[in-house]
DNA sequence: TTTCTAAAGTTATAGTATATTACATTCGCG
DNA sequence: CGCGAATGTAATATACTATAACTTTAGAAA
C-alpha cells in the first residue's frame, strides 16, 4: 500500500517494501560485476534508508545473496518456460538450450551468481533457493519430451545441462574468441542438443526390447 | 639465497621471496573458500611482514588473484601432462578428462578461482595468465590425438572442454546428489569422451573424401 | 477511539579489509 | 665504500560488514 516503486517515494519512516526492493536493486548491481558488486551499504544508500536497515530483512550478506540468487533462478525459469511455450519449428530442447545460452551471455554477472558461487551448494534442502534451482532443472527434464523410462531422462537432462553451462562459462572466459573461435557458441550448443536427442532415442529404443543389451 | 621456505625464517628486514610466498600462501587459502578467502592483510600477517608489504609486488588484490590463477593453471597443466604421459589402457583424452574432473572436485576453491571468476576474462592478451590458460587448452587439443584437419580439432577440443567444466560445476552445486544422481560424474565424463571420439573419427573420415558431404 | 506491542527504521560504534603516503632499511653494483 | 633501487615499515584514509541501543509507526486488541 505504501509504494509500488522500488525506491522510497516520499519521506516516510517506513520504506514499505524494503526486502523486495533490496533484492531487485541487488540484481541490478550484480548484472555487471557479479556477487562482488553487491554491497549492503551501497544498496541502502541507493534506496534511501540507513546503512543497517537491510539487516532487519536479511541476517547477513550471504542471506541476501541467497535470496537474490533464488529470484534469478525464478527469472530464468520464466524465460525458459516462455521459450518452450512459443510455437517454433525447433524442438523444445533446442529452444531451452539457446535461451539458456543467451541468458548466460547477456546477464553474465547474474549467471556467475547463480552457477559459479558456493551459495547454491550451501542452500539447505527445503530453502527457497534450493527449490528454485530444482524447479529450473525440472524444466530441462520436461524439455526432453521423452517418456519416463527409468533414469534415462534425468541422466540426459544432467548431460545437456552440464554441457550448456560449460559452453556459457568458456564463452565468458573468452575461449571462443581468438584462433579457437571457429565454432560458434550456438553451433556447439546445437551439437549437444542433437547428440542428446540421438542418445535419448537410442536409449528408449533399447529400453523397449526387454533383453539383449546392444553392446 | 635468503630462504627456501615460504615463511620468513629469521628476523630479517627483507623477506627474500615475498612475491612467491604470497602466491603459494594465497593458493592455500583459496583451496577452501575460493577467491573470497584471499585477504592481503591475512597473508601478510601469516608471512610475518607488514600489511602493506604485498603492495610492493602486486598493484592491487586483482593483480595478486591473476598471479595466483596463473599458477593454478600451470599446476593443472602439469597434472594433465602427467595423466597423459603415464602408460594406461585408457585413451589420452579419457585420462585428461578424468584428471580434470578430479582436480575440479578435490580443489574446488581453486577451480572456482580459475573458471568461475572474471579474472581470466580480463587477462590481457600477452599476460602471464592468458598464456597459462592457452597452454592448458592446448593440452586438450593434444589429448585428442587427431591429425590437424581444418578446424575440427579445435572444435572438438572446445566441446569436450566445455562439457567437462559443466560436469564439474554441477557436481559442485550438488546436482549429482539427490534423485538426479543416477548418473555418476565419472560416467557422464566418459560419455562425453566417447562422443567426442566418435565425432572426431566421423569428421576425419568425412574430410578424407573431398566431395559429397555426408548429409 | 485509544492503547500497546512488534515490526521496521535510526544513530552510534566496533572490527576488518583495501590501498596510499611518507619514511626506513638493506642489497648489490660501480 | 658509498649510493641508488628494491623492499620493507608506520601511519592513515576510505569502505564494508555487523551489532547494540534507541525511535517511530502500523495495526491489532481493548
Amino acid at each position: 500500500m505504501r509504494s509500488q516503486l522500488a525506491r522510497k517515494p516520499e519521506k516516510t519512516y517506513h520504506h514499505g517494501d524494503l526486502r523486495d526492493a533490496l533484492i531487485k536493486a541487488a540484481l541490478r548491481e550484480a548484472e555487471h560485476g557479479g556477487a562482488e558488486a553487491i554491497s549492503i551499504k551501497a544498496l541502502a544508500k541507493q534506496l534511501g534508508v540507513s546503512q543497517p536497515a537491510p539487516y532487519r530483512h536479511f541476517a547477513d550478506r550471504e542471506a541476501l545473496l541467497a535470496a537474490v540468487t533464488a529470484e534469478a533462478f525464478r527469472q530464468l525459469s520464466a524465460i525458459l518456460r516462455d521459450a518452450m511455450a512459443k510455437p517454433s519449428k525447433q524442438s523444445k530442447l533446442s529452444r531451452l538450450a539457446q535461451a539458456t545460452l543467451e541468458f548466460g551471455l547477456r546477464r553474465d554477472g547474474i549467471y556467475r551468481l547463480m552457477f559459479a558461487s558456493r551459495t547454491v551448494a550451501c542452500a539447505a534442502k527445503g530453502s527457497e533457493l534450493h527449490d528454485a534451482t530444482r524447479r529450473t532443472f525440472s524444466l530441462v527434464i520436461e524439455a526432453l519430451e521423452a517418456p519416463a523410462v527409468g533414469y534415462l531422462r534425468e541422466r540426459q537432462a544432467l548431460k545437456i545441462w552440464a554441457a550448456l553451462h560449460g559452453v556459457v562459462m568458456l564463452a565468458e572466459q573468452g575461449l571462443f574468441t581468438g584462433e579457437a573461435a571457429h565454432a560458434t557458441r550456438e553451433e556447439l550448443v546445437e551439437d549437444f542438443v542433437s547428440e542428446t536427442k540421438a542418445a535419448l532415442a537410442a536409449a528408449i529404443k533399447d529400453a523397449r526390447r526387454p533383453k539383449k543389451p546392444g553392446a
